[in-house]
DNA sequence: CGGATTTAGTATACTGGATTACTATATCCG
DNA sequence: CGGATATAGTAATCCAGTATACTAAATCCG
């Protein structure tokens, strides 16, 4: 336990000498946020790469990579009731703004519809449209490759830790738990 | 190694029935992407809060977690002689259009200068000023305490083993290996 | 009941990305 | 040498995301 890394007490890669000189270096300073820097940029680019490589199999389509995930939320069912765009939003984490947005691009798409809800009438109901169906084995079978392209000779439980791990870390930075599971 | 994810066979969750009918349903496709979408869900869901944290810490300076990146990319020190816009790109990976608003904003800011390339004219050689001297303490600080929070609870076995596991997945994604490590 | 407060959704402005097209310069090679 | 090709950087366009402000409707409560 006394190894863990807790909030207070950090992990400090090489350059120690404590409280040397107070005005260190820049190039001291980049050595002890080594790890953090590292770690900053690689979620930056595997998001990038991520989006990359699944937009290139579905570009035909012209869904991008967070349509199809509000799309994939949208046929979750985890309402029985078609699903206002706060509902969406919390689900998803994300302002209602950019929601909106998307929203937008998916309904001109014909991916899906809007309503009015039958009782408030501020709310709006978003349905998704039959199209979703005609093109979920294509979507699945992008999602499956950029996947199997990504965890390459990794094995399922080596997948599973992976998951547990980044879900540690979401919550960590005080995002909801199993939110957003599919 | 026959318990291994191969680009070829992969992992394929709950619903088995192999090749059922060909007409899946909506949701037999998505229990099949179960792993994927969840995974691709929270490589968006922690980048996002990722920037969000960090931001909020150096909100007061005026500098965006990706504007980050570049200034300590430059800082980085590969080349002796100053980088140009190029060489930057190369080196983190993104296209030269999008680095090139970065620095506009950069050097609105004050952080970096720009001058005429020695010998070729058309290249812009990419200098920071001593403003990140001034404020590298700060942005360091806002680094550990995001990083902190996020690995709250591992140990630093796990937190080398989630990097090289990420590295891994960057790697198969067709990223470069170790650019980019601070 | 009726005003204050909250909530649903949109509009606007900004940053970060990719992509495409373009200009200016460098380099390659016949 | 000189034209073809390649490269450096910018501009413009699009999508995703945050934050703020706003409108309209619902709800709370005195």
């Amino acid at each position: 336990m006394s190894e863990a890394v807790t909030h207070a007490d950090r992990l400090r890669p090489r350059s120690r000498k404590s409280r040397a000189k107070p005005a260190r270096t820049v190039e001291e300073l980049r050595a002890e946020i080594e790890v953090e820097a590292t770690l900053s940029w690689l979620f930056i680019d595997i998001h990038r790469l991520l989006t990359k490589n699944f937009e290139a199999r579905i570009k035909s389509l012209g869904l991008t990579r967070a349509q199809w995930r509000v799309v994939f939320a949208l046929k979750r069912g985890l309402h029985d009731a078609p699903m206002t765009q706060t509902q969406i939003a919390d689900m998803l984490e994300m302002e209602k703004a950019p929601l909106g947005k998307i929203l937008d691009r998916l309904e001109a798409g014909g991916w899906i519809v809007r309503k009015n809800h039958p009782t408030d009438r501020r709310a709006r109901v978003v349905a998704a449209t039959s199209k979703i169906e005609k093109y979920a084995e294509e979507l699945a079978a992008a999602a499956k490759a950029t996947f199997a392209l990504t965890l390459q000779g990794m094995r399922q439980h080596e997948v599973k830790e992976l998951i547990a791990r980044l879900e540690g870390l979401k919550r960590n930075l005080g995002g909801a738990d199993d939110t957003n599971r599919c």
